[in-house]
RNA sequence: GCCUCGGUGGUGGAAUCGGUAGACACGCAGGACUUAAAAUCCUGUUCCCAUUGCGGGAGUGCGGGUUCAAGUCCCGCCCGGGGUACCA
């Protein structure tokens, strides 16, 4: 059967099936014909109950059309797809329901698979991995225990075996060696060799890579588990709205810290766009200035504190210690100190909430005792205060109140003194403090009159000199948690044996989850796994039973894509040297500072193992913007009027009733009339009332004020001479979510356009960085444009159009046009205007009648990254016996578009008043003759001479008069 | 607050190196075909003035500047999105 009618059905369903069966996508490590590789990978989703929205296949849209271009440009192209499949949604539903999550996500990656299969992409299938599938995890586990098995020698920078250091400590101790890790008390290598096994294993907690740690974590008493910052809003648990507050705990983290400084460079190496570099530089946080130890009045040791203002160091008129600080709940004077240890144990126990919405609130509590001053001998007193952080620095600073705003406004607070030392161009407020790194030292002694540069630099020379501190640099990034008391993760390949952690032998991995029967937290505060004495208990120890956070798996899963089934590593050496670094990498911004930097890290360790070639993961990437959608609500009144639920009209409602009385019910937005249109309101009518309390049916009594009378339990009450109620709904854009019940489905835009036009549809919409709300409006348009393009093809009968016939300059001119440009579009990621330029191009292809089979097909090859099915459907009418994927991008040729006339815009003074086409070659002098014997331009002359003449060759000609 | 990206017709957007602002599409208006509808095709569509025709003026968030020429570069604001926040 020929189909006349461009029929998208039946050729999409035709061609995902032959490509399916002839196995076409699918790429091996290297060709016979060397041809150059081509990495282009999607940030893999998790696969959530909801399904694909058209917000997800947009990136996969565009590496998709990069891949199929490349391809078609010679080059062996690793386009793979997978599944990040462990996390908590399939844990909290399998909680609700009962339902294993090994269950739930199976079903989810069905179902996602389909999706995905019905959009025509070009993944090479048989290499998808699932990050929850025992045969990928064991490798996630292995690359855990190298970390385990690793240290950070900051002298070599890079991490290096344990076991080197275990040599180094019976040799020497650890005096001379440099890690980036906790800090460890000194020992020699006599009393390394008499530590315990225990002592000993402390000691190189404070070392591994991959180590313990007593840290404070968010517990949530009601739902007896540990909550993820992001599960936490405004200190209540974000599920059910329990208070959480802070705990202590043992959990494993990841020493990324040691690898800040080449996370920072390696940024340099890298194509990702400046505002994605920029929040991994801000969340990295480097800051360069000095630890200064400070003397402490009636002891010995010191008080080290860190500033990146030593030029300030005058200014300093107190000290403040964190509430966390290690000397502060034994550091204060008798008779501060039981306001000292009343302030600890009331900051230290409050819940997030409390501290979040006091940070106005300014508080802290003198300690009774007095630091001094380096340089003046000054008595500083020192405070307690939890603005200061614990983490931070040394937990402790130096207070310079008038010249940084936190200190200014504790100074203020408790009436301490200000002093200025930094004169600026303004004078001196009083009211704040002058934070500005501009200005002239003041009451400095040796700083007096040098600029705040040349003081700093001057402030810790002298520092250096007297040997009371020395430069340093800090990070304000955080060592990475790597733990979760939760079920659905990687179990963590640990055995504690008398107490010592011990990682298990490779031949033990993958060390697989067990079935469990419940869910449900413990309550205790462990993972599901630990009520399972079978197997928590082994003959060689007892089991770890945190699992790994939902970030283990996807930050390294870009290796196991080049050698999927290996079953000796992770990837083989081979395949890693032939894909090498991802060339694309399509995602969302919102990775930004988690799976980023977690897979720049690991990368970065791999390297240093000496297991990948590269140090840098993604070459170049490329973040796609988010498509929203338009979230339709309903104002309902908080308060009940004589019991009775109040729904009322958007256009009833001033903003402050908006804002104070009434809250936004979403609606499900197939209900809405003239939902998307952007020149009307949308608005609810007599159906979609019906409908929506058939759905809502807690609202079935509600009164529903509308525009033009009142609506109540199927009765409509005018108030002038209509019949059926309209209610305008309150319309903004937001988030495409399950939730706001605004989800677009691309399987329904595939059932009515096709997938073709979805995909050219998609990129049409704009600028793929770009955030854009989802509307169909438009979407004829695209679908318009295939059937004009397959109107080129196929006449109205279905007989194949294009002849042997001679192009003529015409029809190659557009052709060169639109090749140019595409490749040009694709290279720097313009989608968009590529999807214009084939519009362009078969306007003027129909209207120039082009029948020509040699123009024809090459316009096939270039729309067939776009929209592959209907090129495949033309290309095989065409008599073609191959697949379009294995044609040729068509040799771009310049030749065509060279004109030998240019017509000119003239402008007079900038603003353009005629057009005068000239030969191109022609010399300045001709054209300027010609141009001011123009009538247009006589007219705008009046008789005189121009000012200047500008002629640009090929673009422009411009009289100033 | 700080960092970052942006602001162009009724709408999505184009203008890649400082050189004809509004490509391409949607929508809208008018017309052709049709018994009718769908589909398709044609014409118009930044705004204002003029309109019989020719024209003229303004215009890329606001105010300045550089330049023969500015959506594009510089300075100062306003607004919006994203990120981040007692990080000393």
């Amino acid at each position: 059967m020929s189909e006349a009618q461009y029929n998208h059905r039946f050729i999409e369903h035709k061609w995902q099936q032959i490509w399916r069966e002839k196995e076409l996508y699918k790429v091996e490590n290297g060709t016979r014909d060397g041809k150059p590789k081509f990495y282009a990978l999607d940030m893999f989703p998790y696969p959530s109950g909801a399904g694909l929205h058209v917000g997800h296949p947009l990136g996969y849209i565009a590496s998709d059309i990069v891949s199929r271009f490349k391809r078609l440009n010679g080059f062996n192209v690793l386009h793979p797809m997978g599944y990040d499949a462990f996390g908590l949604p399939a844990e909290q539903y399998a909680i609700q329901t009962g339902q294993h999550p090994a269950k739930t996500t199976e079903d989810n990656i069905r179902r996602y698979r389909q999706q995905l299969d019905r959009i025509g992409f070009s993944f090479d299938w048989s290499r998808e991995v699932r990050t929850c599938d025992p045969d990928y995890y064991k490798w996630t586990q292995w690359i855990f225990k190298q970390l385990f098995n690793h240290w950070f020698n900051t002298r070599s920078n890079k991490a290096e075996h344990i076991d080197n250091l275990v040599a180094i400590f019976e040799h020497e101790g650890n005096i001379n060696v440099q890690h980036s890790g906790d800090k460890a008390d000194d020992f020699i290598a006599e009393e390394w060799l008499e530590f315990t096994p225990k002592e000993r294993e402390k000691i190189l907690q404070k070392y591994r890579l991959a180590f313990k740690k007593e840290t404070t974590v968010n517990w949530c008493e009601e739902l007896g588990t540990v909550l993820a910052n992001e599960e936490v809003k405004d200190g209540l648990s974000e599920r059910g709205g329990y208070p959480v507050i802070k705990k202590k705990m043992s959990q494993w983290f990841l020493r990324i810290t040691a690898y800040a400084p080449r996370l920072l460079d390696g940024l340099n190496t890298i194509e990702w766009n400046d505002s994605l570099k920029e929040m991994q530089r801000n969340w990295i946080g480097q800051s360069t200035g000095a630890a200064i130890d400070f003397n402490v009045e009636g002891q010995t040791e010191k008080l080290p504190i860190f500033t990146t203002r030593p030029d300030t160091l005058f200014g300093a008129t107190f000290m403040v210690l964190a509430p966390e600080h290690p000397w502060a709940k034994t550091f204060a004077s008798k008779d501060q100190f039981k306001d000292v240890q009343e302030y600890i144990g009331r900051s230290l126990n409050r819940s997030e909430r409390d501290r979040m919405s006091d940070v106005k609130n300014i508080t802290g509590v003198f300690t009774g005792r007095y630091a001094i001053h380096p340089f003046t001998g000054q008595q500083l007193p020192i405070w307690i205060a939890d603005y200061v952080l614990g983490g931070y620095g040394t937990g402790a600073v130096m207070a310079v109140p008038a010249h940084d705003s936190r200190d200014f406004d504790f100074a203020r607070h408790f009436k301490l003194p200000i002093v200025q030392v930094i004169k600026g161009d303004e004078p001196f407020p009083g009211d704040a403090s002058y934070d500005a790194k501009d200005g002239t030292c003041i009451n400095s002694d040796f700083l007096n009159g040098l600029s705040v540069k040349e003081a700093i630099n001057r402030a810790l020379e002298e520092v250096e000199r007297r040997k009371i501190g020395k430069r340093q640099t800090n990070y304000r990034l955080r060592d990475a948690g790597f733990g979760r008391q939760r079920y659905w993760g990687e179990p963590i390949p640990i055995l504690y044996k008398h107490g010592i952690p011990s990682p298990l032998p490779d031949s033990e991995l993958p060390l697989t989850l067990p079935d469990v029967t419940s869910f449900k937290p413990t309550g205790t505060g462990e993972s599901p796994l630990a009520a399972l004495d079978t197997w928590t208990d082994t003959d060689h120890g007892k089991r770890e039973t945190d699992t790994m956070p939902g970030w283990a798996g996807s930050s390294w899963y870009f290796l196991r894509y080049m050698d999927p089934d290996n079953e000796q590593v992770f990837a083989s050496r081979d395949a890693i040297n032939y894909w090498g670094q991802v060339d694309l990498y399509l995602g969302g911004a919102e990775h930004a500072t988690g799976h980023l930097l977690y897979s720049r890290f690991w990368t970065k360790f791999l390297y240093d193992l000496g297991m990948l070639p590269f140090d840098e993961p993604f070459k170049k990437l490329v973040n796609q913007g988010m498509i929203q959608g338009i979230i339709e609500s309903i104002y309902l009144r908080k308060e009940k009027i004589d019991g009775e639920q109040i729904l009322k009209c958007a256009t009833l409602l001033s903003e402050e009733e908006k804002e104070n009385d009434f809250v936004k019910i979403p609606v499900l937005v197939d209900f809405i009339r003239d939902y998307e249109k952007t020149d009307a309101p949308s608005y609810m009518d007599l159906q979609s009332l019906k409908l929506f309390i058939d759905w809502r049916p807690e609202f079935q009594n509600g009164k529903f004020i509308c525009k033009n009378g009142v609506w109540q339990n199927g009765i409509f009450e005018p108030n002038g001479d209509d019949y059926e109620p309209v209610l305008f709904t309150a319309s903004e854009i937001g988030k495409m979510s399950k939730s706001r019940f605004n989800v677009v489905n691309p399987d329904d835009i595939c059932e009515e356009y096709g997938a073709d036009t979805l995909r050219l549809y998609e990129m049409f919409l704009g600028p793929l960085e770009d955030a854009k709300p989802w509307s169909t409006s438009g979407i004829d348009g695209v679908y318009r444009f295939l059937r004009k393009f397959w109107k080129l093809y196929v006449d109205k009968d279905g007989n194949y159009l294009p002849t042997d016939a001679k192009p003529d300059a015409a029809n190659l001119k557009t052709l060169h046009t639109l090749i140019g440009k595409v490749q040009d579009d694709i290279d720097r990621m313009s989608l968009n205007t590529c999807v214009s330029s084939f519009m362009i191009a078969v306007n003027e292809l129909t209207a120039q009648n082009c029948s020509s089979k040699e123009v024809l097909d090459n316009l096939i090859v270039v729309l067939s990254p776009f929209a592959p099915h209907i090129a495949e459907e033309l290309w095989e009418r065409g008599g073609h016996s191959n697949s379009v994927v294995e044609a040729r991008w068509p040799r771009f040729q310049e030749k065509y578009l060279i004109e030998n006339t240019k017509n000119y815009p003239i402008s007079i003074n900038g603003k353009t008043r005629t057009q005068m086409e000239f030969p191109v070659d022609m010399d300045k002098a001709e054209i300027e003759k010609l141009v001011l014997a123009n009538d247009s331009v006589q007219k705008w002359l009046e008789g005189k001479a121009p000012k200047k003449v500008i002629i640009v060759p090929g673009r422009i000609i411009n009289l100033v008069i």
